[in-house]
DNA sequence: TATCTTATTGTCCAATTGACAACAACCCAA
DNA sequence: TTGGGTTGTTGTCAATTGGACAATAAGATA
């Protein structure tokens, strides 16, 4: 491809920026979520007759006095009302190609939470906004299943090195609600004695000092995260290998 | 910060950008070498008053029709002569204030390489190139040390959970040379009888039944990577656990 | 041949793991 | 009131692993 001086022509309308933001540079969010057993992800309906029925990733552009992650955050809520929850960087996607009238570079954003706990809100530029299902995705517009595609491999690798998921839990948890949520991201059965002790011996645990309500049989302790130690372990980086 | 316009008006000179590229858009190269069992980072010297006598990581602005990695690679080159390498992404870094004068995102590269393979050739616009010890690193422009502290981090990580670091050895190589080169990216010293015990329970390396030569004491066996675990265990993600 | 250096194997103990037994708490129904 | 059902929690034990380090082997050299 030759050196140009200037964006090519092209026979599509060109893009109509705010004008606070940075031109070629954009966020778009994967928020991937459990809703009963099943790995969903965030999508919004397109309202320009151009992309009319298809689908996108919940993203925009970045200001030009906006941190990354804050644009992320941003723009989530503008878009699908999804709030209070922790995006991570995943990765920088800026084929030549990937978008139809300018050259746009796209940095994604990704989390993974409990799709019950939240309640969508289409935002102004959204038609629509819905969970959809990994396994039957809709049409989706630009690189999109491309990114979407290289996140859930990203995630089914990290769900083994990082202590993500966590976040899919209420905030007073039982040790078998953990359980069961690890055994339905790995795929697998543990044996619970063992998880216990496995987990407990991480210091991430701090006991509610409360009791499970309203169970037909022995109530189990609550616990939280130790929001210390929980960061150390997610800045460091270690390995679970339950 | 409020919500402007037009970049901010600064004391320092504006940015003087070829045409072709795309503003606020860079790339930046953090090529670990390893030299004599120490770990280092290939930096150039600034020509420009304005940061004179300070380094840089390898790095520039992004052409408009350039894909992200095919610019890094290029950038790499004409500053430092460096090529026939694989870079991958490590993340952008993107605060509003990390450059002075304009918004600048810069989507940072890595590479990890065998230092003494590699001839430097410093650019038009490198005063110097040199690899620098990470653990004397000396003034870097913007938040280039910070990118430095991230890349560092990212590669200790990885080298516990993926074979890494095994294209810096020559293809048949002895157990002490695999096990130096896990001592500098790790920064520790290892016990050799369990260092080897480890490594051969791996399956991943097979015996090429010949001797080193030529050193003045016993001489230790030489082997080699086997390809097919090799993939087996890059393709799967493991833990070292070293 | 004595001695030096590094390679390689072996040993010991502490910590961890996995499988499972045993006991505790609580609900509920007879 | 009592006993069975269910789940929580603690305990046990053998097998495995990990780290520290001793012991031995194989050259090279003085």
């Amino acid at each position: 491809m030759p050196n140009i001086a200037t964006p090519p022509i092209s026979h599509v309308e060109p893009l109509n920026l705010p004008q606070n933001v940075i031109k070629a540079l954009s966020i778009d969010n994967l928020v991937f979520g459990l809703d009963e057993d099943e790995l969903k992800i965030l999508l919004v309906k397109q309202t320009d007759p151009m992309h009319e029925g298809k689908w996108a990733l919940p993203g925009g552009w970045i200001r030009y006095d906006e941190n990354l992650r804050d644009a992320a955050y941003r723009l989530l809520e503008e878009l699908t009302g999804v709030k209070q929850l922790y995006l991570e960087q995943l990765k920088t996607f800026g084929r030549v190609d990937r978008f139809p009238t300018e050259r746009v570079v796209t940095i994604a954003y990704y989390a993974l939470v409990s799709a019950e706990h939240y309640s969508l809100v289409a935002g102004q530029s959204a038609a629509d906004v819905s969970w959809q299902s990994i396994s039957a995705l809709p049409e989706l517009i630009y690189d999109h299943a491309e990114i979407i595609a290289y996140g859930m491999k990203f995630l089914q690798h990290q769900v083994c090195h990082q202590p993500i998921g966590f976040n899919l839990l209420p905030e007073k948890f039982t040790l078998l609600q953990l359980q069961a949520l690890y055994e339905a991201i790995l795929n697998t059965k543990l044996d619970k004695p063992n998880f216990r002790r496995k987990i407990m011996k991480m210091d991430l645990l701090t006991p509610c000092n409360e009791k499970q309500q309203g169970v037909p049989h022995r109530a189990a302790n609550l616990y939280r995260f130790d929001p210390e130690t929980y960061k150390q372990l997610t800045e460091s980086g270690f390995s679970f290998e339950i």
